[in-house]
RNA sequence: GGGCGGAUAGCUCAGCUGGUAGAGCACCUGGAUCACAACCAGGGGGUCACAGGUUCGAGCCCUGUUCCGCCCACCA
């Protein structure tokens, strides 16, 4: 045992004084470092981008995810939190050439290897602000094992995957139509693309058929594309079109001679039922071109603006091109009307420019075979999702995926480990032997990265230490909005090169939302600043509050204001330590055994209700229900500790009282205040850690200190109990008082009637009572006669008199009474009817009919109780 | 077009396996009582979106409807 430290725990309390000493204090005591000696728990962290700052949504991650590691590392488990950032190609190399065109330079002036130089320069000096930023909120990571997904050993294990997938034939390099960026200039991947509902218009164009004075309509969104059209389709079972079928179309200002043809991919329905096809800007398109043989005639260049095969319009941005084709078609009679058309359009999830489906050659993962064993270990529960609807999410992706573009047309990233020479092609981490070789100019995905994050950070492909003892992860806890992205790309890859899944249990955490519902971005500008959100609140209150409001599973709309409840708690806590710390004198409570204490009913009373919030708490936390663990206690650390606890044990730390029982109000005190500061630990570490210091505590720190046990020794209902009832007692003095206007500070004689057993329990816990009603005397009186003139209520049966003649207003007092009787009136008749039911009788599990029974019973006793004492009022009056 | 979530006190949200509604904030009343005014004591306030159904009993289960939000989707 060590003593406190007395001088500490100042008035009043602050929050940033202490906290940036707690985190340099743990860090420099190797308390995040994993301690072997129990089961490993791993989580590893979701690695921000390397340009990224802290935002409130990393600030609720961290906090849920820091809770558990403090958690569990107080349960005694070998804990690791594994830091790292990701090198978030299209974000960091945006972030340079933003900077570079400040100093009127472009990368392509500098050359590649010049330009990721600088790319590194920029990592160097600004990356990683986001890591120091979580220091502050108290994350309780391994920085000794810090990861960045470029750094050398990490960019192995990627090249490594690379060559093993495409050695299984899984990695493939082909010419299709992929989503393109015109402003980021690189090839995305369909996860990176946002679809935008967004009112178009619907163009009916008029395609003329070759030898006649007829023609199709044809339906489009797109009127720009039309200029490398290479055919139009119709359904074959369509009979409007069936007679065109085979026939040519000439196509409107190109002159162009395209086939009609017939294809299932037409929807008879939609529009007109003829459909251009454009097979080098449309991907659906590009299918229908397979199947019939058609040349793909490609009109939009990669930066949007229309080619040399767009005839006139060539030069044209491809929206401005949109308009002069409309015109021209116009003009020459082709248009045959213009409808207006709802529409999504796929959006860069970075820039939000418009995607242009785009024909090039680009690598691919083959996704189905990856996907198997993915569907089957959510199918066998291998992998589980808490809340579990997000399994059927995860499922249907992976059962219709899709395969995955990887390649890239940046230089900021994992150069594709390909080589090129006249014909020949060798896919090699290393530059072939021989002169001449060419290294495919284009970078993976970033995700093709991040997608190992479990197992590369450990050290794989080899097989370190690390990777044995940490791998498989004990959870994930990260957004649903990265579950394609990242989550089942992650479970695909343990799969494949681990061969099991990388966590049992995936935990998504709430996506928090501005007072409008709108989700916090930074593009919106609607998140507060988490640091300065911190400075004013303090990292723990900040903490506290995002798990106390966030709903498992629920859209969390934040306000700041209600950060004050955490500051709020804080602070309750903080006063309360004080009071233990001042009442607990010089008293060695080390030596003291419990068994030789005697405890009164109060004291059995908390460490019941203690035992119980242990056990409650430690049951919402396995069970993900941070919300619930944190209201649970908040609850008994404010009101059951605090405003009954404490206020009935000050009597007995008065200098009048017994020294022996004093000493039992001490150790109670502490001990209970001892086992809030370790359950309150994990969600507001810093000031926990500060007052478990300055009281005497067993161990070196509150973060590597024991989580409490739910000892059954001290669960005792009977207390429970009674406690219950002698606080209704108190509330019910309360009450009165306020009624009859007697002044706070006033006390009053009150006369209490009841069984024995009632009188008995207010008996053993007077001295203590008596001050939280401001009870001057206590008369406690089994038959005694009722006071001629009082106020009164009835509790549990008891009947609670205020005999103050003078003081308390007759009419007032009859009201109150009548009023008190209509409330219970109502009450009493649905309980008689429910009664009165013989289905009810005879249905319902007997404990309830018998709940309702003595519910009825109590009643009828108090209305009666009531009635009697408003008689007693009109008797006075006389 | 398919799927998912939400609708409970003025606001933000709890409410576990069905047993007749809770918290915080806000509001009202009173209080400088030596842990805390970042506090204490007391109070008002809800046909649990709507309509049916199951059940002795529904905020909770089932069906439908209306709004709000999200995800997925090659009807151009």
């Amino acid at each position: 045992m060590r003593p406190g430290s007395p001088e500490t725990l100042q008035h009043p309390y602050d929050p940033t004084r202490i906290e940036s000493r707690w985190s340099q204090e743990w860090e420099a005591r190797g308390v995040f470092t994993p301690r072997p000696g129990g089961k490993p728990f791993v989580i590893s962290i979701p690695p921000p981008n390397v340009t990224g700052s802290l935002t409130m949504g990393h600030l609720l991650g961290e906090s849920l995810r820091d809770l558990i590691l403090r958690w569990q590392r107080m349960e005694g488990r070998e804990v690791l939190y594994l830091p790292g950032m990701d090198h978030a190609g299209i974000a960091t190399q945006n972030v340079v050439e933003r900077q570079l065109e400040e100093r009127g330079t472009r990368r392509e002036d500098l050359g590649r290897e010049e330009f990721v130089r600088q790319v590194w320069a920029w990592k160097e000096q600004y990356g990683g602000l986001i890591l120091k930023q979580l220091r502050r909120v108290g994350t309780s990571a391994d920085w000794s094992r810090e990861r960045f997904t470029l750094d050398e050993d990490y960019s192995r294990a990627v090249l490594t995957v690379f060559l093993d997938l495409y050695g299984k034939g899984l990695i493939y390099r082909g010419r299709y139509v992929v989503n393109w960026c015109p402003r980021c200039q690189t090839a995305l991947s369909d996860e990176e693309v946002d679809k935008v509902e967004r009112e178009g218009s619907l163009w009916y164009i008029r395609y003329p058929i070759k030898g006649t004075e007829k023609f199709v309509t044809v339906a489009t969104t797109r009127p720009e594309t039309m200029l490398g059209d290479t055919a139009v389709a119709v359904h074959p079972k369509d009979r409007r079109y069936a007679h065109l079928v085979g026939k040519v179309a000439v196509l409107p200002l190109m002159r162009r001679e395209i086939p009609i043809l017939a294809d299932e991919m037409v929807d008879p329905k939609f529009g007109t039922g003829a459909v251009k096809v454009t097979p080098a800007h449309d991907a659906a398109d590009f299918q229908t071109g397979k199947r019939h043989g058609l040349p793909e005639i490609i009109v939009i260049d990669e930066r949007g603006v229309m080619n040399e095969n767009a005839g006139d319009f060539r030069g044209l941005d491809r929206f401005e091109a949109r308009q002069k084709v409309v015109e021209s078609l116009t003009d020459a009679g082709y248009i045959e009307k213009i409808e207006k058309h709802m529409l999504a359009v796929g959006q860069c999830s970075r820039c939000d420019t418009i995607i242009e489906p785009m024909l090039s050659w680009q690598w691919f993962v083959k996704m189905a075979p990856l996907a198997a064993p993915a569907i089957e270990a959510a199918k066998r529960g291998q992998v589980k999702f808490y809340p579990a609807r997000w399994r059927k999410v995860y499922l249907y992706w992976l059962e219709n995926i899709r395969d995955w573009c990887i390649s890239r047309q940046l230089w900021w990233g994992h150069r594709i480990p390909v080589w090129y020479r006249g014909d020949e092609m060798v896919v090699s981490i290393e530059r072939p032997a021989g002169a001449g070789w060419r290294q495919d100019e284009d970078v993976l995905d970033t995700w093709f990265s991040s997608w190992l994050w479990p197992f590369a950070t450990l050290g794989w492909p080899e097989r370190t230490p690390d990777l044995e003892r940490y791998y498989p992860n004990s959870l994930m806890v990260t957004g649903s909005d990265i579950i394609f992205f990242w989550v089942a790309r992650m479970i695909m890859a343990g799969q494949q090169f681990m061969g099991q899944v990388p966590f049992p249990h995936v935990f998504f955490t709430s996506i928090l939302r501005d007072s409008q519902g709108r989700k916090m971005s930074k593009s919106l500008g609607n998140s507060p600043d988490p640091l300065e959100i911190m400075e004013r609140f303090g990292a723990d209150a900040v903490r506290f509050t995002l798990i106390y409001l966030t709903p498992t599973g629920q859209d969390l709309a934040f306000d700041e204001k209600r950060i004050e409840t955490g500051k709020f708690f804080a602070n309750k806590i903080w006063n309360a330590a004080k009071l233990v710390q001042m009442r607990l004198g010089d008293e060695d409570l080390g030596p003291i055994k419990e068994s030789a204490l005697r405890l009164t009913l109060a004291d059995r009373w908390i460490l019941s209700r203690f035992a119980n919030a242990v056990k409650d708490i430690s049951r919402f936390l396995k069970t993900y229900r941070f919300n619930e663990a944190a209201n649970a206690l908040y609850h008994l650390a404010w009101d059951d500790y605090c405003d009954w606890y404490l206020e009935m044990a000050k009597p007995r730390w008065t200098e009048e009282a017994d020294p022996e029982d004093r000493r039992v109000a001490r150790w109670v005190a502490w001990k209970v205040l001892d086992g809030i500061l370790r359950l309150l630990h994990p969600f507001m570490p810093f000031v926990t850690e500060e007052i478990w210091q300055a009281l005497p505590h067993d161990g070196e720190m509150l973060a590597l200190a024991s989580w409490p046990k739910a000892k059954r020794a001290w669960v005792d209902a009977a207390a429970e109990r009674e406690v219950a009832f002698l606080q209704e007692l108190v509330v019910a003095v309360r009450n009165l008082r306020v009624e009859n206007n007697i002044a706070p500070g006033r006390r009053v004689p009150i006369v209490v009637r009841g069984t024995h057993e009632q009188l008995a329990l207010i008996e053993q816990l007077q001295s203590q009572i008596m001050p939280l009603a401001r009870i001057e005397t206590l008369t406690l009186a089994r038959d005694g006669a009722r006071p001629p003139v009082a106020a009164s209520a009835v509790v549990r049966g008891a009947e609670v008199f205020l005999p103050l003649e003078g003081l308390v207003d007759l009419d007032k007092e009859r009201e109150r009474l009548v009023r008190e009787a209509d409330k219970l009136l109502s009450d009493l008749e649905n309980t008689r009817k429910k009664l009165r039911n013989q289905d009810f009788l005879a249905k319902a599990r007997p404990e309830v009919v018998e709940r309702e029974r003595v519910r009825l019973a109590n009643l009828e006793e108090t209305l009666e109780k009531l009635k009697r004492a408003q008689d007693s009022m009109r008797t006075a009056q006389r």
